[in-house]
DNA sequence: TGATCGCCATGACGATTACTCATACCAGGT
DNA sequence: ACCTGGTATGAGTAATCGTCATGGCGATCA
């Protein structure tokens, strides 16, 4: 192999490594796994066929060859910025914005506000993409998106979450404070504010007997049927109750919430839901808040990188926090 | 996404367009496909955010953005060999090669070479990888092989067989000559040698019928049990004869030669196999030429990029032709 | 006008790569 | 002996990459 075969991702990395002196802080201030790192270095040292780093108990150290690498690692990364640079100079659409999106605000929230957008500020374009958290996250930090709804799933143990990071309010905000739950380590801290902060419900079908009530005890979720999310990496998506305090029986595993929900609907059985989801349910589904137990809250938040937003990021912005406030 | 999404093959490739023009002549140039060549643009014009090609029905143009990322993907190649020469000047393995080799001369012609290498020239330390032919072209153009083992098929079909590229022998062999089956049309043009040109045989269990014979009549090759070799991309793994005139019938596939070998020993079929392996057959199995029918015959040749070879290298090719002289 | 050619784009498919989680191993400290 | 911090690697899954085959478009030719 020769250092043609190396990628500008390994790059990258190599260089966050060389930086810190370690891989487990790379791959934090990345949002990579120290696992995922390691084998970016090893593939490099393979391309390389030289030893980049030296191994030492508390962290690596940079080699002759390394150091060599580095220099060059810095400059091809300084001409793929003076290449964004460039580009961002030519002409192109005003106001437009990438906005990075979690699974469940896709259906619940984004679309509410781009139309609200559209028609306050029908100048600003908005291009969307969908993408587990942890990828909006280096999205972010990349450059390729302006702005990302993330959920907080801190307590499903996402990574880089050992550490809270920091975040700020919109433009204007003032002194920064630390966000409980935001799932990032990484620097420079992410900017971020807190769309809603609301209890799990669960979709259950109408003609279902706990469908009645205005609310289920957590305990008639025992024996239920459930309709489980896929489950993969950090992006657990929902479907069994977390706090099911038996093993459950899964019916029927799905991905997509409209398969999900219509599954619901059929009477198949039951899945967990965020709030943000429950004016998104086909007829026949009835979605209740779950009594006791212990806290199932969510956070859904805004985050984005720099201070201060472009207008046209602003005003998304605003339109995101507008219909998340009606949904609260 | 942005263009720190793009990768170094993807910037690579662009270049190769922008010089050339033409998806198809950068396709060729680099040894893929014009639909790998369209699908690493398309790439890095969605990292990029802007068309960096204008589509015209005789090839292309640069736009104004393509402009910008060429200048800077020339300055990052540069960077890369600059990386590539640096490392270069430090102390190193002394004769270290770098030798590529497809399948079938793994297991009949690069042990025994070398075997005699290591006896004649202990100094000449060799590094070797398998790959099918395209991907040992490339690796030979992208500086990641000094020397390459590569089968000839152009009756197969490869890619970039349609024009002949120009081939030289070995330090000192003056003019260049066309040499009839290469199978690569890129720039700059590879050299050759010829190793061995030899039809290919017929592998049959030794208690078959046909193995008493001194050859089989292509016209005995009807109605026999094939074991197929894998076909993927332009690497078709022997297995049914190629020259057979009838829809095979095949009982076993499998990619491993020992693992054909050790099935034709045990009487479950016919494989077809260069002369190079005839020598590392298994007991229980026969090796006999065909005669009639289209000439199978196949070319193993040298090939490598820089002339003159560096003195490890040339010991290197010495060795290899000599023992393909003995197999001859 | 229809046929042919050259060129890029894309569907479908299989192989490879990238990343995660889980685990193993090592060294150092208590 | 146990804990902590750090890197390496097995196993599994999703995404990406490249190929072949095919489609669409424009230009040229008979």
């Amino acid at each position: 192999m020769a250092i043609t075969d190396a990628s500008l991702v390994a790059l990258r990395v190599f260089r966050a490594v060389a930086e810190r002196g370690s891989f487990t802080a790379a791959a934090v201030a990345l949002g990579y796994t120290q696992s995922a790192v390691s084998r970016q270095i090893a593939a490099l040292e393979r391309a390389v066929g030289a030893d980049l780093l030296e191994r030492r108990h508390d962290g690596v150290r940079v080699t002759a060859a390394g150091r060599i690498v580095l220099r060059r690692a810095v400059a091809v990364a300084e001409q793929i910025e003076a290449a964004a640079h460039e580009l961002a100079g030519l002409p192109g659409p005003d106001g437009a914005v990438r906005l990075g999106w979690f699974t469940s605000a896709g259906a619940g929230l984004v679309p509410r506000a781009l139309a609200d957008l559209r028609r306050t500020h029908p100048g600003v374009t908005v291009t969307t993409r969908e993408a587990a958290t942890s990828a909006l996250i280096r999205a972010l930090r990349a450059g390729s998106l302006d702005l990302a709804v993330i959920a907080t799933t801190t307590p499903l143990g996402l990574p880089g979450a050992g550490t809270p990071g920091q975040g700020h309010g919109l433009p204007g905000a003032g002194t920064p404070r630390r966000r409980h739950g935001l799932p990032d380590a990484g620097m420079p801290p992410l900017r971020t504010r807190v769309l809603t902060d609301r209890s799990l419900m669960v979709a259950v079908p109408a003609n279902h007997p706990l469908a009645g009530g205005s609310a289920i005890d957590v305990a008639q979720l025992r024996g239920q049927e459930w309709i489980a999310g896929h489950s993969s990496g950090d992006e657990r998506l929902m479907g069994v109750w977390p706090g099911l305090d038996e093993r459950p029986v899964i019916a029927h595993v799905a991905r997509d919430w409209l398969a999900k929900l219509h599954l619901v609907a059929a009477g198949c059985g039951l899945t967990t839901i965020p709030p943000v989801l429950a004016g998104t349910v086909p007829d026949g589904v009835r979605v209740l808040p779950v009594r006791g137990g212990s806290d199932e809250g969510r956070q859904m938040m805004l985050a984005w990188l720099h201070q201060p937003l472009p207008p046209a990021a602003a005003r998304l912005a605003e339109a995101l926090q507008a219909a998340a406030g009606v949904l609260e």
